[in-house]
RNA sequence: UCCGGCAUAGCUCAGUUGGUUAGAGCAGUGGACUGUUAAUCCACGUGUCCGAGGUUCGAGUCCUCGUGCCGGAGCCA
C-alpha cells in the first residue's frame, strides 16, 4: 500500500524533488514493456513523466498487477525522482511501490490518428491529450493577463448580465428563451451594460459567454464564445485603439514568457509570433479601399469587408493591424460619427495576421442622445428596450470608447490552430450541442 | 440559407471498368524480451459497406431522395 504522509509531488515541480521518494498521483497516458522492466508514462494533469516498473524493484505480486494496467487506468506512484538523460523531461521515478484505483476498459482515443469529429464526441476525454491540454493552458494564461492588464490599470470587472430583453446590434442573430412568460434574449455583447459600468467606475471591463444564433459553419466561429469587453470614460478613438494594441502586446509577453513549453507542444513559430509585438499599422477604411483596388480586387466604397478582403489587408503585414473609421451604414447604432466626416463612424477593428481576421471591434461611442435615438429608429430597433442606455446621454454624458475581444479568436491565432472549437473546452456549434 | 466534398471493422483508411469469399495498419487479448521513446517480434478477432428506393443476371462501386459530418460564403469576435 501507499504509505501516508508521503511526499506528494507534482509533475511540473519534479526538479524540486530530485533525489527523493515521493509519491505521484495520476493517470497511465501509456505504457510499455519489455519483460522485467516497464516503462510507464504517468499523467497527473501538471505533466507527463516517465516511471521505470522493474520488477527487481517492485516484486513479483507488484509487477503482475502492473501487468494488468490499461491506458488511462488510475494509480499513485511511490518512488525515487532521478535525473536521467533518456527519460523525457529529463526526470524519471524508479518506482517502488504502486497502488491502483481503477483500471481503464477501452478507452476510445489510442495514441494514433483520429477524426475531428470522433474526437469532439469524446471532448470530454481529448481533453486529457497532449495537445488539447497545452492549448487550455495557453487559454488560461491569456485570460489570466488579460485580467492582470486592466487590473493593473484601475480597471473594474463589473460582470454583465446574460439574460437581456434588447438587442444591442440588430444584424446579429439571438437566441431568444422563455423568461416567465417573456421572451428574453442570450447576451450578444455586454458592451451597453458596461457604457453603464463605465459612468460608475470610470474604467470597466466585463468578461463572460456571449451567444450569436447564427448559422455559420467557419473555422472563425462559435455560438457560445468568451469576449473581453473594456469601456472607458473620457476616452476617444486614438486611445482606445491604444488600449487595445497595448493589451495584445501584454498578452503575446505573457504567453512567451509562462507558456513556451505548451507553444513547443503545439509546434508554434515563435519568431512569427514575436512580430505581434511590432507597433500595429492604423489603416483607415478608405486606405484598406484603395490596397484592394490596387491589388485589382473588385470594391465598391461602402461595401463591408468580407473575410477574403480582409486577409488580402491583412496578409500584407506581420503582425496585428487596425482598421479605423467605416462607413457608417455598415455599423452598429451606437457608435459615434466623425466629426471630420459623417460618412464614417469611429470604429476600429483589430485583424490578426496569419489569416486570422478580426480579433477586436470596437469604437468611440456616440454621445448626442438625438442622434442615438434616429438611428435606433432606423435600425428597426425597440425605444423602450433602451430607455435606461440612453439616461447614461441624459445624465453627464461623456466622451467614451471601448472594445470587445474574442478569446477564442486570440487563442487559436497565438497557438495557431486550424479552428477555433480547440480553444474552448466544450465548443458550440451549429449542430455541436454535446458533451 | 447557399455552394462544394466525404460516409467501408472500436479508430484511420484502401477497395481497379459493376463480378462471385470485403482488406490493411492501429487499438484490444495471449506470449517473448531489464532502457523503451507512437518499442519490436509471434499468434488471435471484428462488418446493417450511413438509410430508403431504383437500374442490373449481379451494387461497397452507378442513379434519385434523405441523414450526418467536413470545408467555404454571408454574418461576426
Amino acid at each position: 500500500m501507499v504509505k501516508e504522509k508521503m511526499n506528494i509531488a507534482r509533475v511540473n515541480r519534479i526538479s524540486e524533488f530530485d533525489g527523493q521518494t515521493v509519491q505521484l498521483n495520476g493517470w497511465v497516458y501509456n505504457s510499455r514493456r519489455s519483460g522485467k522492466i516497464g516503462f510507464l508514462m504517468l499523467r497527473d494533469g501538471f505533466g507527463i513523466i516517465q516511471c521505470i516498473v522493474a520488477k527487481n524493484d517492485v516484486g513479483e505480486d507488484k509487477f503482475e498487477e502492473f501487468k494488468k494496467i490499461t491506458q488511462e487506468s488510475s494509480l499513485s506512484i511511490v518512488g525515487e525522482v532521478v535525473k536521467n538523460e533518456r527519460a523525457p523531461g529529463g526526470f524519471e521515478i524508479i518506482t517502488a511501490d504502486l497502488t491502483i484505483h481503477h483500471i481503464s476498459t477501452d478507452y476510445p482515443i489510442s495514441p494514433k490518428e483520429h477524426g475531428t469529429d470522433f474526437l469532439m464526441n469524446n471532448r470530454h476525454l481529448w481533453l486529457r491529450s497532449k495537445r488539447q491540454h497545452s492549448i487550455l493552458k495557453v487559454r488560461h494564461e491569456i485570460i489570466k493577463a488579460t485580467r492582470d492588464f486592466f487590473d493593473s490599470h484601475d480597471f473594474t470587472l463589473v460582470d454583465s448580465p446574460i439574460f437581456t430583453s434588447n438587442a444591442a446590434e440588430g444584424s446579429t442573430t439571438l437566441f431568444s428563451t422563455d423568461y416567465f412568460e417573456e421572451q428574453a434574449y442570450l447576451s450578444q455583447t455586454g458592451q451597453l451594460y458596461g457604457e453603464a459600468s463605465a459612468m460608475a467606475f470610470g474604467r470597466h471591463y466585463n468578461f463572460g459567454p456571449t451567444f450569436r444564433a447564427e448559422k455559420s459553419k467557419t473555422r472563425r466561429h462559435l455560438t457560445e464564445f468568451w469576449m473581453v469587453e473594456p469601456e472607458i470614460a473620457f476616452c476617444e478613438i486614438e486611445e482606445d485603439m491604444e488600449w487595445a494594441e497595448r493589451l495584445i502586446h501584454f498578452i503575446i509577453k505573457r504567453v512567451l514568457e509562462n507558456k513556451r513549453a505548451e507553444l513547443d507542444i503545439l509546434e508554434r513559430d515563435i519568431p512569427q509570433l514575436e512580430e505581434a509585438l511590432k507597433p500595429f499599422p492604423r489603416i483607415s477604411y478608405t486606405e484598406g479601399v484603395n490596397m484592394l483596388k490596387e491589388g485589382g480586387i473588385d470594391f465598391e466604397w461602402g461595401d463591408d469587408f468580407g473575410a477574403p478582403h480582409e486577409t488580402f489587408i491583412a496578409e500584407k503585414f506581420e503582425q496585428p493591424i487596425i482598421v479605423h473609421r467605416f462607413p457608417a451604414a455598415i455599423k452598429a447604432f451606437y457608435m459615434k460619427r466623425d466629426p471630420e466626416n459623417e460618412k464614417v463612424v469611429l470604429g476600429m477593428d483589430i485583424l490578426a495576421p496569419e489569416g486570422y481576421g478580426e480579433i477586436v471591434g470596437g469604437s468611440e461611442r456616440e454621445t448626442r442622445i438625438d442622434v442615438l435615438e434616429e438611428r435606433i429608429a432606423e435600425e428597426g430597433l425597440n425605444q423602450e428596450d433602451f430607455d435606461w442606455f440612453l439616461d447614461l446621454r441624459r445624465f453627464g454624458s461623456v466622451p467614451h470608447s471601448g472594445f470587445g475581444m474574442g478569446i477564442e479568436r486570440v487563442v487559436a491565432w497565438i497557438c495557431k490552430l486550424p479552428h477555433v472549437r480547440e480553444t474552448i473546452p466544450f465548443p458550440r456549434m451549429m449542430g455541436r450541442l454535446r458533451p
